[in-house]
DNA sequence: CATGAATGAGTCTTCATTCAT
DNA sequence: TATGAATGAAGACTCATTCAT
């Protein structure tokens, strides 16, 4: 009842933030509204002045868990210091070290009931990573220092590998298969590029 | 009103057809069971005399979308006249092939909304298919035919290369992005098994 | 479907007032959520706006049948001025005369299909009364005025024999019949309790 | 699908046996007729066969659970060989000794959702009872021997009494509370009936 | 006597969304 | 900006009962 006003991107921020953490614990579509509201300590209006919809709330998390990951690859993957496939290497190690230590988040997003999330995330990543990656590969290729035709489509591939990396890890996937995971990713990536 | 007896296989595979079909035109979710039944012109009841719930039917609908290209691969992948090696490579056409011409019913599957049962089938499917096909490299490995460290893994990984593959045909890939992608999946196969 | 909005008492009050009605008419059991906001001209969802649960509801009926009788007692059998003897006696009369005026409730409330909100009421009844009665008998005990001993079992014998004076009455109990049993009540009572 | 043929008797018991064990076990509202011939491995149909409706069977259980106290009292109630004070207390002894034997019932009995059939056994105990017991009082009122006037309402108050003794019991009730119960029931029954 | 597939009305409950204040 | 009571369609599932064989 006492009537808390705030700036606008504050509250968007709460709704958001209390979103995200209930997603996580029980699925998106296993959150109602109301769940999100009542955590805030706000009414259920208000949600919908924030929102248009629930399901512009569910995009708005799923690009926000996108991110942080997305940003780390564009600036390594555009590091012009390093040659192309290290930067390649650089960049798949990065990737692969950030998935290894998400669990938390990972376990929440793939747990049943948060398929709709799940992919929504996972098509969001795989717009994000796609071209700055796509594009030091092709600079690879034109170098002539990575062989890998197609590139997009090589890139798109390695792509769905690494986002299976990420289900396993999700899924809590033992130590030593992950590590055998990494490996046998490694490898693809390595081989299907064409470095040596 | 008019009660019409069927032998439950029978009735169980009209059912089976009506969900399969609405699934693919709006998704499992949003299909419910009393969808279903209309479709099929039976009771509400009579559903639950086939079937437990609707969970049951889902993964009955998800066994059996699975099934055909299963059958396929196990057959080629055991055929032993032929070379490991060239085994694969009949294997991976066979499901390419597949793949490319049944855009009918991928279309539905990827559909929004249908994220529950496409994660059933993708799962599904890997179950099915990675068995065979590991067997098969692994039998290639010792011969020394072919050469994919740790064969598992490899083998997993490019599972999920095939399953994108899937679902960008499903998203109604254009001709000349399914030829590319075609070329870039069946490069990334041979170099990561190691055949020459 | 105009939309009329009320405090939530006053909406809780129509739904329990109408709850109640329909329960005496056709029992708790056989009177569906459905029935109720119909009665009161609301929507489903309103009811579980205001409760969380049928059950709940049936509870709070439970509870607003109970306290009217629930209160008198504990007034009566507080009355410090009266000896404890004859407290026992004003407080069984006002029993009694309360139950023998509340025929049109009783009734519905015995009705086949009532029996789980018959238990509770009941239930929540002796919870109310054995209290304060055990008290004012437990006085009578210590002064020497009465002689029943165990004092709680006997007080709890006694209200099963007025519950079933009440459930009698409910039967639509012929007034002699009723008479009769009354005087047998009163008898028991009195020797029971050691009264002469 | 093995036609099993039987003569209906047994048929009968055999689905009595069956649903008494379920009522038991989870309540008669929640026993479905399904559950039912399950258990007994029968069809559905034949279920009807034997019974008019669920309705029929809980009546058929219930008088079931009644008949042996039943027999015992009337037995026992009709021993022209003991003074008509000292028969009442070898009644009440019995059948207060059979009840605290019996837990084993009777906590299925009042268990929740089994309202229904409690209620059934409990008016078809009353009603079978009574007569007999209330014929020994009256005998004894006759003879001068017994004081409890007026007789048919003092034996059904007192006979409440026992029922709610019996839920007790059935409830779990302490060995040392039931005790007391059992002291204040017999006091109870000795003073209401004037046996000195 | 028995089968068992079929019926269909009915249950409680959930939830995204709206709107008058 | 915010409130919160109200909406109402929809959902999965249960179960006593029937009936053609």
């Amino acid at each position: 009842m006492p009537r808390t006003s705030k700036a606008p991107e504050v509250r968007r921020q709460e709704l958001l933030d209390a979103a995200l953490e209930l997603f996580l614990e029980q699925g998106a579509d296993a959150t109602a509204v109301s769940h999100i509201v009542r955590k805030v300590g706000v009414a259920q209006g208000t949600f919908y002045y924030h929102f248009a919809s629930k399901d512009e709330l569910v995009d708005a998390v799923a690009e926000r868990l996108t991110a942080p990951l997305g940003q780390l690859v564009v600036t390594l993957a555009a590091d012009a210091d390093v040659p192309a496939p290290q930067r390649v290497q650089h960049v798949l190690n990065a990737m692969l070290d950030v998935i290894a230590s998400s669990q938390g988040h990972l376990e929440g997003l793939i747990r049943a009931g948060n398929e709709g999330l799940h992919q929504k995330v996972g098509d969001a990543m795989r717009a994000r990573l796609q071209p700055p990656i796509e594009a030091l590969v092709a600079q690879g290729q034109d170098e002539g220092s990575l062989d890998a035709e197609p590139v997009p489509e090589t890139v798109e591939l390695l792509l769905t590998a690494i986002a299976h990396f990420t289900r396993t890890q999700a899924h809590g996937g033992q130590p030593d298969r992950m590590t055998r995971l990494r490996q046998a990713l490694e490898q693809l990536a390595a081989r299907g590029l064409g470095i040596h």
